[in-house]
DNA sequence: CGGTATCCGAGATGATACTG
DNA sequence: CAGTATCATCTCGGATACCG
């Protein structure tokens, strides 16, 4: 992330993977994740209940979100075997635990929705 | 966003531009909006002082970054006309308020780095 | 039911060269 | 100094078809 560096009195911004935002937070800032996150917010659920509730996602990219929130330990995923298969989502504690200031970043994008639509249509306006 | 509908009592997810995650959240999840907000959070600045704090960034993606987060209305752009053109970047109030919920996200990433490290070990260990 | 395999198009990113 | 233009590459995401 912002590596604190004594450069005069700034910081230097570095790109490595040591660096907290592109390593953790721009993993999430894909289309799915966050909305995915959220979805399991409530509690544990299968796969095609989850592809129900999240309108738009394709099979593909929800099993590809699922696969990389599993990975980054946010999401468990857990297979019954019974027949059909029955898969269970649900969030670690790790990933309830995202969710928190993740609340706080989507309260404050909902919160100034207007007002940055409004800077939109300014900007291009202008232009 | 998670678009509240009585569903039961469940969530349905919608994947529309009226929906915050997409229309703000997404907006500065990509590559460099974030690390290019943060390098502003201490004051105004000048292009290529930016382009020398900020250490990987192109000059081409470093525009369309403050281009895009100037069009949102987190970033002011100022353009003094001298010889040579100094053009001055800082944050809107906008964007310092964005700032706050960002420097949550950041402090929990963070805070939970190793422990997500962790995880993608034992991921990556077992398949 | 819960995936995987394959193909494709669009957009993001970067390198390089040029300009008012 | 602060860009723009161009090209090349890579990943994201969607559509479709098939499988245990």
């Amino acid at each position: 992330m912002a590596t604190e560096a004594s450069n005069g009195d700034r910081f230097i911004f570095e790109n490595t993977e040591d660096c907290p935002i592109r390593d953790v937070v721009a993993r999430f800032g894909d289309k799915w994740s966050i909305i995915v996150l959220l979805a399991l917010s409530k509690g544990s659920e299968r796969f095609n209940a989850l592809k129900r509730r999240i309108v738009g996602v394709s099979q593909r990219m929800l099993t590809r979100t699922l696969r990389q929130l599993e990975r980054e330990g946010y999401v468990s995923r857990v297979v019954h075997a019974e027949v059909p298969v029955r898969v269970e989502y649900s969030l670690t504690e790790l990933g309830q635990d995202l969710i928190k200031p993740l609340w706080a970043l989507i309260g404050w994008a909902r919160e100034h929705h207007d007002t940055i639509r409004e800077a939109r249509d300014g900007f291009d306006g202008r232009e």
